[in-house]
RNA sequence: CGCGGGGUGGAGCAGCCCGGUAGCUCGUCAGGCUCAUAACCUGAAGGUCAGAGGUUCAAAUCCUCUCCCCGCACCCA
């Protein structure tokens, strides 16, 4: 079932394991997708791209990364797009999340596994959780009263009934609020209820069963385990604190839908539940260790030993990326169904939160399709333009806008005069004075130990803040990186001693030719399709090529000189004003 | 007083936890260079750090109050 192949399978990280005896096995999970469509950019810098660069960043190490990702595919919103596009739900969920894994591979998402929710292992593991917490006494049946339409032969969620408020008498309240006073309200408020999915006002109250999680019955254990977190970012513990702070309310963890992991305990439904899914709430965390399952068994792997305690993940670091909104569910409510297992489950160590990327201000929108979405984003330029915006500007310790204009101008400063623009000059620069090859003549001097010395420094900083995925300030000293090939350039001027001094020259053009490869080992994490395009000016293979430079003179001494390069294309083409106005128009930009 | 995040030169951000000459990128201006995608390198101008009060020898940084922006809280994901 997977749709991406695996890159990363058990046979290429045994290899590491004999190369590197510090190495560490880190297990990276971004937030799943919803199936609900084509993720926009903001879906993309929240979770899944700050995840590839980290997974990314962390194997060039030489560390044991298996990074899982999954699609959502549960719950009311998957049933009515699939109705909405005159599909079964089970093919259309199928589709998009064919659609989605492409989509995610074209942006170079480097998952070890990108998996399903609705798929067996995720069915199997999430009754298995309900079960172990029943028997834990951590669920119990309640009655509840919900809104059921008949035509509809289905209950409705609040959002999705509509009638008259009682308050002010606006006719399209809905039944979570009403648009017109602001007022909250329930559902059985509501003056002449109809359903808005079909209009139809035949509806009625229902009593109708559910099980619930008595999570405030966890409250103290989660507590406890918040505090033995004290490395977390504080927008990550200022939430969890505050729901905690609330108190912990139980939850209704069932849903009367036909889409789901069924109620049922091997293979018998549960009495009085036949008609009854889990809510995609409590299944879709598990999903995460279900998508592993999903990786084991198609890269013959050991999904246990990155999930169990008790069967060697007791090694494993665990590091989840999310957007801020999620950051309940993963610091409250999935620990309370793993922890409430009793059962020796691995559970997060290093959590990463990010707020909100706005389009213009303004939210970017599935529904009402405003910003630009994944697909789109492709048409325009490559996914290297787009991740290099995305993870420098990253919304961190605050929601940040995204403009068409600033993201003009970022691609074309960084990307295009600062980096592209390097590789561009030295290497036409070479071939016109050397040729195709790197020149061996000539030793380093001082302007090259100058360098090694400012690069080892900044490299370092650089990998420090990869580690603690502070990604803005990681970039920023990327970019610095990468400046410092130029200023070094304007230093050495081999164009200016060439003249009187062909060897000097040629010692500096050889170590600007090695910068290329050491700019692509470091870049990669960000913008991969380009360093590997680096990579190749040179017949450097990635894989070996971007092994993380800890040193910058050895790496500065890769080429010895009379290795045979093939002058490279414009690596970024820089965007144009005109273009900016077609996709401001295009895309309806505020 | 529901909760959280934020308000720093024209724009976008860092610094605030652990007080001590306000830093980075873009933009602007000037100079340099000419290998390069009119790119690159150097330098300059520009901020009393939302406002008021307090603590202190000293506050962007700590405390109090006020104003403004965004998100969340029900539901949905």
């Amino acid at each position: 079932m997977p749709a991406l192949p695996s890159r990363h399978g058990a046979r290429y990280r045994l290899r590491l394991a004999h190369e590197s005896s510090s190495m560490s096995r880190i297990l990276i999970t971004s937030a799943l997708p919803y199936i609900n469509g084509i993720k926009h950019l903001g879906n993309l810098v929240g979770s899944m791209l700050p995840a590839d660069a980290y997974a990314r960043f962390q194997r060039q190490r030489g560390n044991d990364v298996l990074y899982i990702c999954a699609t959502d595919e549960h719950g009311t919103p998957a049933e009515l797009a699939a109705r909405a596009a005159g599909q079964e739900v089970a093919v259309y969920c199928r589709e998009q999340h064919e659609i989605q894994a492409k989509a995610g591979e074209a942006f170079g998402l480097s998952f070890d596994h990108f998996g399903r929710s609705s798929n067996a292992p995720n069915h199997r593991l999430t009754q298995h959780f309900a079960h172990v917490l029943e028997g834990q006494g951590l669920i119990e049946e309640r009655a509840d009263k919900q809104i059921y339409s008949v035509d509809d032969e289905r209950y409705l969620p609040d959002r999705y009934v509509e009638g008259t408020c009682p308050h002010c008498g606006y006719e399209k309240a809905r039944g979570d609020q009403c648009d017109n006073c602001g007022r909250l309200l329930d559902p059985t408020d509501l003056k002449d209820p109809y359903s808005s999915i079909s209009g139809s006002h035949n509806v009625e109250l229902r009593e109708t069963k559910h099980l619930y999680l008595l999570q405030s019955k966890m409250q103290d254990r989660i507590a406890e385990w918040v505090d033995s977190k004290p490395e977390w970012p504080a927008l990550t513990k200022s939430i969890a604190k505050k729901w905690l702070k609330e108190g912990l309310r139980d939850r209704s963890i069932t849903r009367d839908l036909k889409w789901g992991v069924p109620v049922a305990y091997d293979g018998a439904a549960r009495d009085g539940f036949e008609n009854k899914v889990f809510y995609v709430w409590f299944d879709a965390p598990i999903a995460y260790i279900a998508a592993t399952e999903e990786w084991a068994s198609d890269n013959d792997g050991d999904w246990r030993s990155w999930w169990r305690k008790d069967e060697g993940a007791d090694d494993v670091k665990y590091v989840q990326f999310m957007g801020k909104d999620n950051v309940a569910f993963h610091t409250v409510s999935f620990p309370a169904t793993i922890l409430g297992s009793e059962e020796p489950w691995k559970t997060v160590d290093a959590l990463k939160s990010l707020n909100w990327l706005t389009w213009y201000g303004g939210k970017f929108s599935t529904s009402e399709n405003r910003g630009i979405f994944m697909d789109q984003a492709l048409d325009l330029l490559p996914a290297d333009y787009w991740r290099w915006h995305l993870m420098s500007n990253a919304p961190e310790s605050d929601d940040a806008s995204f403009t068409l204009e600033g993201f003009a101008s970022v691609v074309n400063k960084d990307l295009a005069d600062v980096l592209g623009n390097f590789v561009n000059r030295i290497t036409r620069f070479c071939k016109a004075r050397f040729g195709e090859e790197v020149p061996s003549e000539g030793a380093y001097g001082e302007a090259e130990t100058a360098l090694t010395e400012e690069l080892d420094k900044r490299i370092a900083a650089y990998a420090g803040y990869l580690e603690e995925m502070e990604f803005r300030k990681a970039f920023a000293e990327l970019r610095a990186i990468w400046v410092a090939g130029n200023e070094y350039l304007q230093i050495a001027a081999p164009w200016t001693t060439i003249k009187e001094d062909r060897e000097k020259a040629a010692a500096s053009v050889r170590c600007a030719l090695n910068l290329i490869v050491l700019f692509a080992a470091l870049s990669r994490p960000v913008i991969p399709f380009t360093a590997d395009k680096m990579f190749a000016v040179f017949g450097v293979d990635p894989e070996t090529g971007s092994r993380w430079p800890d040193d910058a003179g050895k790496a500065l001494a890769r080429l010895k000189g009379g290795e045979a390069f093939t002058l490279p294309e414009v690596l970024f083409a820089k965007i144009e004003d005109e273009q900016v106005e077609m996709w401001r128009a295009r895309f309806n930009a505020a």
